[in-house]
RNA sequence: GCGCCCGUAGCUCAGCUGGAUAGAGCGUCGGCCUCCGGAGCCGAAGGUCGCAGGUUCGAAUCCUGCCGGGCGCGCCA
């Protein structure tokens, strides 16, 4: 809870600046930083920096100044100005973490709606890697929303009409010669995900020998999108099981939804019609009649980015001197078919409350939480009323990895040019880079592409879906806490076998998780099998173990004292805070309470960013003070009254934010480890 | 060709809207379990922040140009 004290701060150096130099500064412009040690401060600003042209005034004059003129703050002792010319805030301790200690509770809502789309994993074969990269930011993103307060969507697009899933149907009727039947047989007698994986594979393989064998792929298409059997049939069955085999990964990792949209409903109950309308009533696209393009409905590319910055000038025709053809992108197909982007604006006109239409909604499940997970459907005999109320949202994020940003581009340019720049200015794409493999770990599994070739040489190893080349998310995550429980075993002999595995998958989904947030998402990631299973250094059990020996001293403090942390906030009142300040050892356990109090902060950064690597080096950097402090001053074997107890309510607070920061990357903390 | 991203210690990466002495993990070397749990702690070595200019009181951070690498630019998604 650093936030409203940054505020109360920012607000009064902004009052300052008015009474002493009749300046009207905006309060949030006004830079606040940590000082590198406690001697120099709690807070500082290097605000006479950038005053000191404009005053002609020595930044450490303008300093003192802004010290002297400062009135009396809430929860600040001093402030003083540096000699080199930075203004230096010095908090109440004690009453900083006791007020800490008092302040439950969450924010209140803030903000409109925000609709956050991720996973959207094609459902024709088992998740991997690179879609539990998704899947984590996108869930770390919505929790820290609601860490926030902010009102939140989480929606799974579901692509069933779509190329991906028409192979498998391929596969299964020409490949394997099933019917509807045989395919439900073969469903509920083998990991399914895994049968289509590599069924999904050899369909590949199977294009590949004759090209020829594409006109099946088109025709199946066709068949899925018309509704006709027995594709269509098998292609809704197939996507629908293998929907919940992806709902159970998630779910082990504690990731789920509020609604899966299906792309089916999206034609089905005429959004894309609609959408189609509103598109060529605002002339956003129009009928090619001539060149490659004939026939189908285009929009023209805008090169200059599609969303023109507010108050900037209408960017100029894209025909310019240089006798370029402007560049068209197909939105419907010659044939009649809408491609995946016309699909996506009808579903984003939805979802911005811009399109006029709402689904029908049907039970799908049932969410980690016991509530009800919803899917779209267009079927009137399978909807339910009343269901909650979907879409209409203030703002939308999409989560999809980088090589989609020329897309999710036009999707914005689409809004812009169908008459919503707002809707197009609330729409974020949230784009991360590949995962890719390590080549030690692409040896380990199999695929080490041959010595000398391009592949060889690069620095990691592709993963391609198309082969079947990479790791499966269950796979990965089975053997993460095969590797967990083993240790655990090892480290906790009596520990009954249900809890060793319980601990076990909180450690491993742990592990994964902190994994796939802790690089910036503009990094492609080599994993590395050997990296990932490894629990030493900067990983997530790091960050629980400290957490469950923080458990342990609050254990025990109420075993042997009969303490427990709202007697241990009262007790602290009668003592003064020695243990906060005084000497090095106090210094260092303030700095601790300092840092953890600055989560919110953290937190709003990370949504600001969209960069949750700040979230796991901050949870990390948490957990390291907590180790060094566990070391370097005892708990239960110090005298002192009054410096345990401060201790143990200073450790208290800590323990509380490094969980609550963990809880929004998804991490859960065990009992023992 | 055009667009986006990346280049910081041996390796993998942090470094927030420019600010006080460029940090962490792994690896290497050396210490610490009669002491709240060693998945830990303490210490050491290790960096022309790709290169060259520019803006600034101040640049790893912002701008320009190069160099090296990745990705995208389809009647696929």
């Amino acid at each position: 809870m650093m936030l409203p004290l940054y505020d109360r701060l920012r607000s009064a150096i902004r009052t300052a600046l008015a009474t002493q130099y009749a300046l009207d500064r905006d309060a949030a412009a006004i830079p606040l930083e940590t000082p590198p040690t406690r001697a120099f401060g709690d807070i500082g600003s290097p605000v006479a920096f950038e005053l000191a042209r404009e005053l002609r005034k020595a930044p450490r004059v303008i300093a003192q100044d802004l010290a002297a003129a400062l009135g009396p703050i809430e929860g600040v002792t001093s402030v003083s100005a540096a000699p080199n010319g930075y203004l230096n805030v010095f908090l109440d301790r004690g009453a900083f973490l006791t007020a800490r200690l008092a302040a439950r509770g969450t924010a209140g809502p803030r903000g409109g709606k925000t609709i956050v789309e991720h996973t959207a994993i094609n459902p024709n074969k088992a998740a991997h890697i690179g879609h539990l990269r998704n899947a984590c930011l996108g869930d770390t993103l919505v929790r820290a929303l609601r860490f926030r307060g902010s009102p939140v969507e989480v929606q799974n697009y579901i692509d069933d009409t779509g190329v991906q899933v028409a192979d498998v149907v391929v596969g299964l009727r020409h490949l394997e010669g099933l019917d509807l039947a045989g395919v439900r047989a073969i469903a509920d007698s083998t990991r399914f995900d895994y049968y289509c994986w590599d069924l999904y594979a050899r369909v590949t393989e199977w294009y590949e020998a004759d090209k020829a064998r594409l006109a099946v792929r088109a025709e199946t298409l066709h068949e899925i999108e018309h509704a006709i059997d027995p594709s269509a049939a098998i292609g809704a069955f197939v996507a629908e099981r293998i929907v919940r085999t992806h709902l159970v990964t998630m779910g082990r990792l504690g990731i789920d939804y509020e609604l899966l949209t299906w792309e089916g409903d999206i034609l089905r109950l005429q959004f894309w019609a609609r959408a189609f309308e509103l598109l060529k009533q605002k002339g956003a696209i129009f009928l090619q009649t001539e060149g490659k393009l004939a026939g189908c409905w285009v929009m023209t590319i805008d090169e200059d980015g599609g969303v023109p910055a507010e108050g900037a000038e209408p960017a100029a025709p894209a025909d310019g001197a240089d006798g370029e053809e402007p560049r068209e992108k197909v939105i419907v197909r010659s044939n009649g078919t809408v491609t995946y982007v016309g699909k996506d604006m009808a579903y984003q006109f939805w979802k911005l409350g811009v399109l006029g239409r709402d689904f029908k909604y049907r039970r799908f499940g049932t969410r980690l939480d016991g509530e009800t997970l919803w899917a779209t459907t267009s079927r009137t005999d399978e909807a339910v009323e009343p269901h909650p109320s979907f879409g209409a949202a203030t703002a939308t994020v999409n989560v999809i990895d980088v090589r989609q940003a020329y897309l999710q581009q036009l999707l914005k340019q689409a809004l812009a040019v169908a008459g919503h720049p707002e809707a197009a200015r609330l729409h974020t794409h949230f784009s991360y880079e590949m995962v890719a493999l390590s080549h030690a770990t692409a040896r380990e599994l199999g695929f080490a592409p041959p010595p000398g070739s391009e592949e060889a040489a690069k620095p990691f190893v592709e993963v391609s879906g198309r082969k079947g080349l990479g790791v499966k998310a269950d796979d990965l995550l089975d053997r993460m806490i095969d590797k967990a429980l083993g240790e655990v075993v090892r480290r906790n002999p009596e520990l009954p076998a249900a809890d060793a595995r319980q601990t076990a998958e909180r450690v491993g989904v742990a592990a994964v998780r902190y994994f796939m947030v802790k690089f910036s998402r503009t990094k492609v990631i080599a994993f590395d099998i050997d990296e990932a299973l490894s629990f030493e250094g900067e990983s997530g059990p790091y960050l629980q173990y400290a957490v469950v020996r923080a458990n342990n001293i609050f254990q025990k403090l109420r075993d042997r004292d009969g303490l427990d942390e709202a007697a241990i906030a009262r007790a602290v009142a009668a003592h003064p805070p020695t243990a906060l300040a005084g000497d090095d050892a106090a210094d260092r356990l303030w700095s601790l309470v300092l840092d953890a109090a600055k989560l919110d902060d953290v937190v709003d950064g990370c949504v600001r960013t969209l960069e949750f690597a700040g979230l796991a080096k901050y949870a990390f950097g948490l957990a390291q003070g907590f180790n060094a402090v566990y070391h370097a001053l005892p708990v239960l074997a110090e005298e002192r009254d009054d410096v345990r107890l401060w201790r143990a309510a200073a450790l208290g607070y800590v323990r509380q934010q490094l969980a609550a920061a963990l809880h929004t990357m998804g991490i859960d903390v065990p009992t023992r480890m």
